[in-house]
RNA sequence: UGGCCUAUGGUGUAACUGGCAACACAUCUGGUUUUGGUCCAGAAGAGUCUAGGUUCGAGCCCUAGUAGGCCAACCA
């Protein structure tokens, strides 16, 4: 496809090595396998982004596969939510899978096991099974029931399936290694009896398989190729190859497992459990909270899938600790909306400014470009009038030279529209500024050509007509935390460092052509920053979440 | 008294598998600009965890350390 030659990260390399090797380019197939107990986050676009990406690369099929072997913790709310998800960040999947569907094959591929004698039913509490299993550093011991009779194990199993026995009496164990350097092999449960009731398989199942057993036998059954996940699964390589070489024919090509690095984001948090605290302590209002690193937080927040899938991409893939800079994630939604997002004009903090040489019951309308990083989205017109809303902080009485707005007695273009000085400031009795007169100069209009207009003055301001001005609810999002790594001091509680000035809701002037903004529409606030209107918004009441900032060189 | 993984500018990844370290973000300078945005030009910043070894030559290979991470759920 392209001529250049991107160097490939480790995966795509351990891909081409197969391919040079063993495998055919239609050998090619995999997963993204999330278990439906809670909303995808910023690390599973990742993962999605690794694994479609790798689809699209090779022109291989990318299944979605449902992890859905605990009925306690999964429900179908999950199942849609990262359906969504997945399909908003512009990826297609090859079939819907659910490790449940192959609930019937494991039991039968389980008795297999059983009769060579390579699994048997333990009959101990898991407190015993957990003494058993030794420590790192001291083999495990084998359990009592380590050699009952095939036909024992064959006929307690039966029991166990048809909900016979309690839940906890029996689980099914791989026979392995008790003595084994890796603790994942010393007999590792297959399956444990639970009368719940699952989200597609109902009360069909009184036993479910554990994810080792499930997972890559689930690999092998679709055919995967590449079985990709996160560094902590590294020591069940081991046990996923010992089940996937014991199921199937010899001559079958079996799934690999490899592993990858989670990624983390400065300033966040991702892990289920951690947000899923925010969510209870009503910290975040909810899981889709625009300061979530939720994908649906991220999409209320503004971000696109552009945005994200360019992230993922630019942080490339690896293999060691991680805490990634959530500037660059900010530097990705800048770089989309800039070429995306309609300039608009919308001020937070209003001054009331007066023209005083402008005609009184004037109102012009003025053109205004909508991006200026893009000819096709044309132009709309803005009005304009004796009285204007500025920016508060875009005025001052006196400033150095290096304030580049207005200040007494100089001058300052009106964005697309005039060139304006200012004469005088009108105040309260404590001094407070009420409003700023000033002049208007006729020639300068924007775009006119004239000699005026042409004039190079210190600063360009963005400002709203006060009579056409519409009201809007803003809310001005910053990072949630104030620190890098919320979880870095063991001695503290993540949640103590929580960005207190992580919302602040304002009312906000914007131009009228905001009117018609429906949710999920984007804009720049010129000078401001990147706004998405909120899922809460109506044209009687407008609501802009702030995506993010602009970029601003302006020290103080 | 274990096994496994990892170690490259502030951050994240590269380095044609042995030929004196590149890209992006962040930072700093200039220039352009009717957004202190964008864009353009440029700068600074690592000698690749340490110590040995192999080699004409090591970030890449070997050995030993050091540091960090993972592994003892009827979770995934």
């Amino acid at each position: 496809m392209s001529t250049e030659k991107k160097p490939l990260n480790f995966i795509e390399q351990i891909i081409e090595e197969d391919l040079k090797n063993d495998y055919k380019i239609s050998d090619l197939k995999f997963r993204f396998p999330p278990e439906p107990n809670g909303f995808l986050h910023i690390g599973h676009a990742s993962s999605i982004c690794l694994n479609f990406g790798l689809g699209e690369k090779y022109k291989a099929p990318v299944n979605l596969r449902f992890d859905d072997t605990n009925p306690i913790k999964e429900e179908t709310v999950y199942v849609d939510s990262i359906k969504k998800d997945v399909a908003w960040l512009g990826f297609k999947w090859a079939e819907e899978c659910y490790a449940s569907d192959y609930f019937e094959q494991l039991y039968n591929w389980s008795v297999d096991l059983i009769k060579t004698g390579d699994a048997y039913v333990d009959s101990q509490t898991s407190e015993a099974i957990a003494e058993q299993k030794g420590t790192p550093t001291k083999p495990g011991t084998a359990s009592p029931y380590r050699s009952r009779s095939v036909e024992e194990n064959l006929s307690l199993f039966e029991d166990m399936k048809n909900g016979d026995t309690a839940e906890k009496a029996h689980v099914l164990r791989a026979k392995i290694d008790m003595s084994s350097p890796n603790m994942i092999m010393r007999d590792p449960v297959m399956y444990r009896c639970l009368h719940k009731a699952h989200h597609r398989t109902g009360n069909d199942w009184k036993i479910y398989p554990m994810y080792d057993w499930a997972h890559g036998e689930s690999d092998f059954i679709e055919s995967i190729s590449h079985s990709f996940c996160t560094l902590e699964f590294l020591p069940h390589r081991e046990l996923y190859n010992w089940f996937v070489e014991r199921v199937g024919k010899p001559e079958d090509l079996k799934p690999k497992q490899r592993e990858f690095a989670r990624r983390n984001l400065s300033h966040t948090v991702v892990s289920k459990r951690k947000l899923a605290q925010l969510v209870e302590k009503n910290i975040v209002s909810s899981w889709d909270d625009p300061r979530m690193p939720t994908i649906s937080g991220l999409r209320r927040r503004g971000y696109t899938p552009e945005s994200i899938r360019n992230f993922a991409d630019s942080i490339g893939i690896g293999k060691r600790e991680n805490m990634i800079d959530v500037a660059h994630l900010e530097f990705c939604v800048r770089d989309d909306l800039n070429k995306k997002a309609p300039r608009v004009m919308g001020v937070l903090d209003p001054l009331k400014l007066v023209i005083t040489n402008y005609p009184e019951d004037q109102t012009e309308w003025l053109e205004a470009e909508n991006n200026p990083e893009d000819e096709s989205a044309g132009s709309r017109e803005m009005p304009f009038s004796k009285e204007l809303y500025i920016e508060k902080e875009d005025f001052r009485e006196e400033a150095n030279r290096k304030f580049f707005r207005l200040k007494l007695g100089k001058e300052v273009r009106l964005k697309n529209a005039y060139i304006i000085k200012a004469e005088d400031v009108v105040k309260d009795e404590d001094g407070n500024i009420l409003e700023v007169h000033c002049t208007y100069d006729p020639e300068s209009k924007s775009g006119s050509g004239t000699e005026a207009s042409k004039r190079k003055v210190k600063g360009t301001l963005h400002w709203v007509s006060i009579p056409e001005a519409v009201e809007a609810e803003v809310r001005l999002y910053d990072r949630l935390f104030s620190v890098e790594d919320p979880t870095a001091d063991k001695d503290k509680d993540f949640i103590d460092f929580i960005n207190p000035e992580s919302l602040e809701v304002t009312k906000a002037y914007v131009e009228p052509s905001l009117k018609s903004a429906k949710p999920e529409d984007k804009v720049q606030f010129q000078r401001i920053g990147y706004f998405c209107v909120d899922q809460d918004s109506t044209s009687d009441h407008l609501v802009f979440n702030r995506t993010v900032t602009l970029r601003d060189n302006w020290k103080k």
